[in-house]
DNA sequence: ATCATTCCGTACACAACCATACTATGTGCA
DNA sequence: TGCACATAGTATGGTTGTGTACGGAATGAT
């Protein structure tokens, strides 16, 4: 396996600055669209992410809950705020560790999030129509080995990755 | 044109949903590494964003530069002012119209830039490290109709995207 | 039992982004 | 000229996210 470093011999400085502008781009594109899309439903993304993960696991403490979406304790407190205000969850003590509040989902938020899930799928389709499943593998592995290389660079790497003082 | 509404047939929901979601999390996961990176200099992703746009193109008026980088006006108002804060960029009239303010790079700018422009290459050359040069034309291809789909959605296809009332 | 440590959630400060509304200025049309 | 309209930038307020610091509660060691 000859792997190279870079990515090819002759590869151009903008094909990457190209690539990585696009990930970015498409990202935002997508976020920003979905909220758009989401917003007659008074919900935000963010929001529906979290009412979204309790579906399957109601009644997650506050710290496992933002673990699992990888976001900070702070900004899942702040979006528990929000969707307890809106009625779509309700923090519980826990009983046996009083530190712990768990969050559970109310039945309007059950209501509501049977049809975001249907409009999430339509919203996917529409916006991946046209791509051969083949390039949508591909660019998926890429993607993967992507988020590898990054991953790897949290952990031992960092010392080629800058000043660090 | 038999471009079908759905990539392939046999396509699994989760499929859509991981890729969605790949996008989203490598997205992330670049910008949270490269913010950390570039933290030791003293500016942030977006920030630097917009020096290195005025590098190809400095004294633009802030409209034009809000264009360009695909951001608010707001957005990149309040950038400015933390940049003049810092002194990395000015702010000055434009002498036919009072109405813009044209911004142009500092020479502590310029200093700043050079260092961050090489270490964003070797950022990149890391991350792509062990990807085919095949495989990421292939995803960038796929990410560009991906862009277009989410772009055509926003003006005439609307219909098709949500609830609408 | 007490003390240090660790963990949970929150408070606070800040960066970034959006949408809307506003001021000041320029432009075009009657 | 004058008035409607468009444009440049700002103000304001809301959402999401980060990092740090803090108080309350559990835990482990002595």
């Amino acid at each position: 396996m000859s792997t190279p470093r870079k990515p090819a011999a002759g590869t151009d400085l903008d094909d990457e600055l190209r690539f990585a502008y696009l990930i970015h781009d498409v990202s935002r594109l997508r976020r920003s669209m979905f909220d758009r899309w989401l917003s007659p439903h008074g919900i935000t993304r963010s929001q529906w992410w979290v009412l979204a993960f309790l579906t399957r696991q109601d009644g997650l403490p506050q710290s496992e809950l933002a673990h699992e979406l990888d976001v900070g304790k702070v900004a899942l407190g702040a979006l528990i705020d929000r969707l307890e205000v809106a009625g779509l969850v309700r923090r519980r003590a826990d009983k046996k560790d009083r530190r712990v509040k768990r969050i559970f989902l109310t039945p309007r938020a059950n209501g509501l999030l049977k049809t975001v899930w249907r409009a999430n799928k339509d919203f996917n389709d529409q916006v991946l129509s046209g791509i051969p499943m083949k390039n949508l593998h591909v660019a998926g592995a890429t993607l993967d080995k992507l988020k590898q290389n990054l991953l790897a660079s949290i952990h031992g790497d960092t010392d080629a990755m800058g000043p660090q003082d």
